[in-house]
Formats: C-alpha cells, sequence, structure tokens
DNA sequence: TCAATAGTGTCTTTGAGACACTATCGC
DNA sequence: GCGATAGTGTCTCAAAGACACTATTGA
C-alpha cells in the first residue's frame, strides 16, 4: 500500500490454507480435514488457519503444516512449502470477511495425520478422486472455495515438475530412479518413457547424485535399482514436458 | 480457513500494490508514486490502496489502475492484470499490520500518469534504473518491501514472455514484428536473433495474425513492416527461452 | 548509390520421441 | 529356463542457434 492511512478501513480476517501432497501407494494425494463447526460441518475442507499477530504468513502455514503433519521446518527438505495465492472474494467465508493466503506443501510419504483441535477427523485423499472431471468427483464436495484453490494447486505442481527438481520434494533418501520416475506418473497421470526419463534426470547436470549401493530386495523379484541421492540442481532447462492431455 | 472463529483474533488491513509496467521509449519501466505522506514521505513506491470491504483484491486492484493510469477493464485488450503474490511480513509498514495482496499489470505506452489523490507525483522509471546491479540502482530507493515485490515482478515477467503471448500486452494494434520484438529486447535486455524470432512468432499458430497494410513511413529511412493485430494463442510451446544471463 | 531497416534461407547442432535391446534379480 | 523389473543404445525428426543473404524504402 502506499497511500492513506486505514481510518475508516475495515478489519480482515487473514487466515493460511495449505494444500499438503504427497504420493501414497502411487497416488497423488492430498491431506483433508473433515470440519467439526460450522459453516460446513461434515464437509472436507484444506487444512488451515488464523494467521497470528507476529508471524508472516508463510511462519503460519509451517505452523499449520506442522500441526497437522508433525513435519519441521528444519533443514533443507524437512519438506517444501510455497505461496500459492491469495483467495479474497467478499463471500468466500458467510461468518467474516476473510482474505487468504493459499500455499502448497509436499513431502514424501507422510505419517498418518493428527487431527487438527477442532478438526472431527483427516485423512488423504487421491487428488483424481476429488477433481472434477467428466463425470464428476468420486470424493466429496469441498467446504468453501477449497475446491478452486485445490485445482489451482495441482495445476501448480503439475508445471513445475516441468523445468524445476520439485519431484525431489517427494521421495526420501536414498531413492531409486524408478521411485522418481514414479513421482511424475503419479502427479501426471502418464508414465514418461523410460529411456527417455532417464536420459534426462542424468543428463542434467547434479539433479540427482548416485551413491554405491543398490536398493535391498523388496517384495517382487526383479533387478536392484541404484540408489541416490537429491542433487543440488533446482531447474532443468530445457524442461522435460509432460505428453500432452 | 478451516479450524476456528475468528474471537480473539486481531484484525488486518488488507492493500493491493500494483508493479504497472510498459514499454517507454524502447524502455521496459514501471509507474511510480511519490508518496505525501509519512512514513516514507517523498520516497518513491508502487502505487497502490486499501481493499474496500465489498470487493476482492482483483477488483480492488483494477479500480487503482484506472485511479492511476485511466486504464479501463472494458474488453479484452484493455490491459492484463494479474496477481502476483502476498506480502505479509509483520514489520513491512510500521502504522499497523497491513498484508499487501501484490499485482502486475501492463499496458502499451500509456499516458502520463496522473497524480493520485495524496500522492504528490507520478512517473515512469526505467526498471534498470532502480534494479540493484553490481553498481546498485541508480534511481531512488522504495519505500516499504516495494523493492523486493519489484524483483519479483520483473522476474515474472520476463519467465512469462517465454512461454505465454504476454509480450502482445505491450503492443497496440496494429503492431509490425520489429515492435514486438523490442519488447522482447526490453524487457529481456538482449534481442533474440531477428530471423529465429520471426520463425518462432510466425510459426506459432494464431499468436499473431497479418493485416493486409504496411506501417506508414516514420521518420527514419528503410523498409515499411506488414502490420498485424493480436492473435488468440495464450501460450507458446515450445517456448522461447530467453538467451543465458 | 548508400544507409537503414524488413524480411528470407539454410547449415549445424541439440535434444526429444519412440522403441528395441540387454542386464540382473527371484523363483 | 521364465516373469519381472532395471538399465542401455540408437534411429528419426523437430526445432533452436547462428548467420549469410535479399528486399524495400528515403535521402
Amino acid at each position: 500500500m502506499s497511500t492513506d492511512d486505514s481510518r475508516g478501513h475495515p478489519p480482515f480476517a487473514v487466515t493460511v490454507d495449505l494444500a499438503v501432497f504427497t504420493i501414497r501407494d502411487g497416488a497423488f494425494s492430498v491431506l483433508l480435514v473433515e470440519r467439526g463447526v460450522e459453516p460446513y460441518a461434515g464437509s472436507w475442507a484444506l487444512p488451515g488457519g488464523f494467521v497470528e499477530p507476529h508471524e508472516d504468513a508463510e511462519t503460519a502455514a509451517w505452523r499449520e503444516l506442522h500441526e497437522e503433519t508433525g513435519v519441521e521446518r528444519f533443514g533443507r527438505h524437512g519438506g517444501h512449502l510455497e505461496q500459492l495465492r491469495t483467495y479474497s472474494a467478499p463471500d468466500r467465508d458467510p461468518r467474516m470477511r476473510v482474505v487468504s493466503v493459499a500455499h502448497v506443501a509436499f513431502a514424501p510419504d507422510l505419517p498418518e495425520p493428527r487431527a487438527g483441535s477442532d478438526a472431527a477427523g483427516a485423512r488423504w485423499w487421491a487428488v483424481d478422486d476429488l477433481l472434477v472431471r467428466s463425470t464428476g468427483p468420486d470424493g466429496p464436495r469441498l467446504a468453501f472455495d477449497h475446491a478452486e484453490i485445490l485445482r489451482d494447486a495441482v495445476e501448480r505442481i503439475r508445471a513445475k515438475l516441468e523445468y524445476t527438481t520439485l519431484a525431489l520434494e517427494f521421495v526420501a533418501e536414498p531413492f531409486t530412479l524408478p521411485e522418481l520416475r514414479r513421482v511424475y506418473t503419479a502427479v501426471w497421470g502418464s508414465a514418461p518413457d523410460l529411456g527417455n526419463f532417464r536420459r534426462k534426470v542424468l543428463g542434467t547436470e547434479d539433479f540427482v547424485v548416485p551413491t554405491q549401493t543398490h536398493e535391498t530386495p523388496s517384495e517382487a523379484g526383479g533387478r536392484r535399482a541404484l540408489l541416490y541421492r537429491r542433487g543440488a540442481a533446482a531447474s532443468i532447462s530445457p524442461p522435460m514436458l509432460r505428453a500432452i492431455g
């Protein structure tokens, strides 16, 4: 702002909403909480809460993320969180004037969520079951304008996988290239060609760093993949484009 | 938001700040207003103002844009405006707790700005003179956190020229390809190769639509360029990458 | 005829897309 | 050996980069 003083200007409540994503059982999934109070009691919503007086929005978002999932901010790769955009329609909350700064967060397969203080429950939902496709959603309709926020968040992530190394945020170290490829498969909905995927990942300097060891046998047979750690590269150029559709 | 009621939660003021860009005399330029009141009286700042009770942030941004520049929202290409991000550091305004939803706007060469009600003046500044380079800024230091907002806005625009047809928002119809190329040159700071630029623009379906007429002679001699209108395409794929640097 | 600008053509190189092939594991 | 998974090689084609060349104007 720059022009006037705020005298006569009404107060707003400011909140953060979080779209927290992970890959669970190969499915691109988002955390929702069941609302315990009106409005929308019994509906599912993105987790969130009020920004406190001493906080900026990002700090509030980290606090909420920790409260809901236990993820800590410490170090690089204690999860990743970034601002998405701000939603400010005057009627988006029937109780009062609320402006919400939405954020997007990711982490490798997370523990079962804790229930928030006044949320009746919390669970992961497959994103595909929530988004409206030709048939409409298989999951619940979301409270407030959270369906719109979720759509925007999903599109942001799909786009950022193309030109950043964001996919690394969805795997725990050490990881295999097939695991990393399954992140792209889950988020984009179709598998990138195996050979081309490897060429791109291994050809991008410092995207992944090989270790000397191979994964230990899992259940199904098959050759054991080499393990990698995350590299320091942040961007992929030229981008790895998703297939059309 | 989703969890609690706002009882006990302190009020925020919500504002919009605008980074309004145009190309003036071949220079990528941004509109600043001179502050008439404390804090930062006499400093330059991005134009902006409070969000009114009945408005969402985007509506408030359009209103401010109109007040400052006269640009109307009507129709396609009465200018372009989009949300950038939200700035919410607790101490960003010494007077009170203010959250600002920053927006970016563009238009073809605009008339001289009107002074806002309580802004002492308003003028265009070349972006290059404001951004800190090796030598520090040649222009004024900006009020509040507006230098950070401006940096983010400039980077957003530079990036979006690569994969969208946003450059069209900087030219008035009808326009020539050399004019359009000068937009890229001004924003990126270096000229894309002429032949490659034409190949990309003309090869992208519906990026530009040719007319039957050529420009009328200007001052300097030289062949007269064909005139075009904006096409309906919104994205460029694969992107037109800026040169390294 | 010259300077200035608009516009075309083309050679080379990079890298994506597609897909066949080889390697290593458990059984 | 077979099924399953990991990993390699290679042919083709689209498109960017670089840059030389031609075209049209005013003076």
